[in-house]
DNA sequence: TATCAACATAGACATTCGTCAAAGCAGGAG
DNA sequence: CTCCTGCTTTGACGAATGTCTATGTTGATA
């Protein structure tokens, strides 16, 4: 078995350099597409809430042991951390036994300036 | 017609007065639910397009047809504005013919303090 | 070795979503 | 009145999404 590169993720560096304020110009179709992403990956309650647990957890960073409890199976958990990845909101680290993600700041500070400017 | 709302479209004003940093604490289910509304309103490519082309517009509102032209046929556009309506993000008044949008402010405020805070 | 705990993946299923064509509605102009 | 323009609603369709159970994988411990 193959141990090389078991994460078929979205690197954060390709996803970052965007956006102007939303005031400011209208997006490109390309553009949408891919801050939609991100938007989308916090559209789900309860993505929001493994999110905001995440992000408010003691360090920055929560095992999903920590954050799991949240009304729906563990599989589930787990499916919805993958998106949270996948959309280049989370990282991920295996440490022994227990998996830890923390927020990727700068995907967020790119979805906050492109609001910011628009809710003046 | 009647008020009554035990269905999950938001009423602008019931969804301003929301939340706290995601740093800041975790969120409860019904701040979720909510919040997520809204994220999940700015999750489609077009979506996101019209939007960012009435918060770009000059005067901050345009009509329909200034913004229709994003690559689907008028009733997507008219189905995706509603969608934005539903969720707070925009509010619509007809003028004569036409049918001007603008983006309510307050909400967008919320969304965007929710990540400036966990994208320090 | 065997066994357990933490987490991920696979597959199936019902629900939701985005899209279109067609029809409906509201205002302005003739 | 009739006709036209701008926009919304309806109904249908395939595609995507969220959820589950069952199974797999990884690492620690005995």
């Amino acid at each position: 078995m193959s141990n090389a590169n078991v994460l078929p993720v979205l690197e954060p560096e390709a996803v970052v350099p965007c956006c102007p304020p939303l005031t400011a110009a209208s997006l490109s179709e390309a553009d949408a597409v891919r801050m939609a992403a991100m938007f989308k990956a916090l559209g789900d309650p309860v993505r929001l809430r493994l999110f905001s647990r995440v992000a408010s957890h003691e360090g920055g960073e929560a095992c999903v042991c920590d954050i799991q409890d949240v009304g729906v199976s563990q599989p589930t958990v787990s499916h919805h951390l993958k998106k949270l990845r996948e959309a280049g909101l989370l990282t991920s680290e295996r440490r022994g036994t227990w998996v830890y993600y923390r927020v990727e700041p700068s995907v967020l500070a790119a979805m906050a300036g492109m609001l910011a400017g628009a809710a003046r």
